[in-house]
DNA sequence: ATAGGTTGGGTAAACGTTTACCATCATTTT
DNA sequence: AAAATGATGGTAAACGTTTACCCAACCTAT
């Protein structure tokens, strides 16, 4: 591949002009010199090498993501909301996928840091104060994390507790006592804080909490309908269920008719994150919608932002909102 | 951040040394020598910058993955067995994401070619002889693709006719003799060839060829539904629909029920890839079987074979496999 | 004792850029 | 006419590594 050394030569000039013609210098270089140079650059399609350059300028215009699972669409969502502003402003990604494995997070972060990136976005789905994130200090002013992690960094929130209540109290709203909820990983802050929400609401409505009634998944279908079945099972099986994401909602409304019984009439189900086939399920699924796309961008947002002024608002709120379908329509009087 | 200067400093040697230990270089370094390096490098917490290690080495670690759509689970799931792979051999990636956009595909080979990758994986969806891909020409040798381009470089191909071959010839052992069809983007080869394997099938079986059975979506759930809503709604309506992914056969599915029409009794649906949700839907769906994280896998195995010897197997293929579920379940008699 | 190896370590070039600094002319200004 | 200014372009240092090459000291076998 040409390196600029033989732009230079070929064009008959030193390699800084070639250097100042590509970069728009304030330094000028005759109108005439510039064309030659621009003209020898095209024909033998050179192109910088960016190691050299960011070498030297110690800037990559690289950026990091780290993500415990590119499959699930929530995570998906978000990656593309931060490539799409990323590449407005000339960022490009590197991204890593931990699959909640510590090591996994712990050599990211490391690796990342060897590949010198100008910052990390950080969406671990790890509990708070989680010791592997000290790696990340020596980053300090370079990292933004979306979801809620007990550390001290400019973070994009969701805010989970709120979503979780919203859809707590729907069902509630609908007349339901029992109310079953299968969670998510028990070490992600969003399992933590959706649990919370749906626990407040109850209490809230001066309604017991009963550990019979929830059950934990890992955010597949299967896992939510294995957690539905144990929980339609039992004696006083409750007649509505909240699930932790949609995923596990489906698998719900997929034991539900197994075991014979309707969704909504025997069963109403909610889900979270509102993934487009959400209203393409059979029943479609009532579920509490998050700006997945928008949290992405925010986050990018205020990590240039962070990295071009060190000063920063320490945290943006994303609301959420629910979405009734047909899997909890009221009963029919 | 501590450079390889203030460890030598700190220990009292020279950087080649410190970099010698940091290789186990051939190069013999006096145990006691080494361990106070060691020690030096915990210390500082020193990291090699990478940026100068890939420059001088020219080699960087590092491979480019060029896809469609992250947030689709087809190829969510192919980064998935490449990062895999990478993981394992060291080799990390950096993820380029086009939304089947011309334009972003030409930027992403030109970014990576400057970023210097070692390699790329390309996953286009794109038609074959694309222009576009030209640009990847400068990378001879260092470029696998996944899926069928007629462009010259090694690949792990999918084979998507068989599949839809499988999938249509199972509809018509069930006597079906309408068999709707809903392809993907008429630009990437994966619908053309599933495309290809329906029409061929249904030629075997000496059924002729209607266009009116076939729609096009763009593989989301909404456009499934919208294809086969106007096929449905046809004077002589097909007693099935072989959709050309999961997603829209869900669509299907919804479609089929809001115009009273009950899965598999009125109308039998097949999908492709069978996504984690499918044997979840309600009713489960028979769908064509993909190995994808398997097929990402066998991508980056034949490009770190072809980045080390420069010699490889130019094609690998994938086997498909039908499953058939309650979508497709027979007519009771 | 001496040639020849082995061990351990340092020096400096090279990777491909950017840019501070210097040099040369031509043009203005006083 | 001398001096200052501006336009244009080159030289070389620096970014942080790796490694070829050189060198000194010590062994070992004649």
């Amino acid at each position: 591949m040409a390196t600029i050394q033989d732009v230079a030569r070929q064009a008959g000039v030193s390699i800084a002009t070639v250097s100042r013609v590509l970069n728009n210098s304030a330094h000028k270089v005759n109108l005439e010199t510039r064309d030659r140079v621009l003209k020898t650059v095209k024909e033998l399609d050179y192109r910088p090498n960016a190691l050299a350059r960011s070498l030297q300028l110690k800037k990559t215009m690289t950026i990091g993501i780290i993500i415990p699972d590119i499959s699930n669409h929530y995570y998906a969502e978000i990656v593309r909301g931060i490539q799409n502003v990323a590449d407005q402003k000339g960022y490009n990604i590197i991204l890593q996928n931990t699959e909640r494995k510590p090591d996994r997070i712990v050599k990211s972060i490391y690796l990342l840091r060897e590949k010198i990136v100008d910052g990390i976005i950080f969406s671990g789905g790890i509990i708070h104060g989680y010791e592997p994130l000290s790696a990340l200090n020596e980053l300090k002013d370079r990292v933004v994390v979306i979801g809620r992690h007990e550390v001290n960094f400019p973070a994009v929130v969701v805010d989970n507790i709120g979503g979780a209540a919203l859809a707590t109290q729907h069902l509630i709203d609908l007349k339901h006592t029992r109310i079953g909820f299968i969670g998510g990983p028990q070490n992600s802050t969003t399992g933590i804080d959706r649990l919370t929400g749906y626990k407040s609401t109850l209490a809230q409505n001066g309604y017991p909490y009963d550990e019979c009634l929830v059950r934990r998944g890992n955010l597949t279908p299967k896992s939510g309908y294995q957690a539905a079945a144990r929980l339609l099972s039992e004696k006083d099986r409750p007649s509505a269920i909240f699930a932790a994401n949609d995923q596990m909602a489906f698998g719900t409304i997929y034991a539900a008719r197994e075991m014979g019984l309707r969704v909504p009439e025997d069963l109403a189900v909610v889900g979270f994150d509102n993934v487009p086939l959400s209203s393409y399920f059979v029943p479609s699924l009532s579920t509490v919608e998050i700006p997945m796309n928008s949290l992405g961008a925010a986050a990018m947002d205020l990590l240039i932002n962070l990295m071009a002024n060190h000063n920063f608002s320490r945290m943006k709120w994303f609301k959420t909102r629910l979405i009734a379908r047909e899997s909890t329509a009221p009963k029919k009087n």
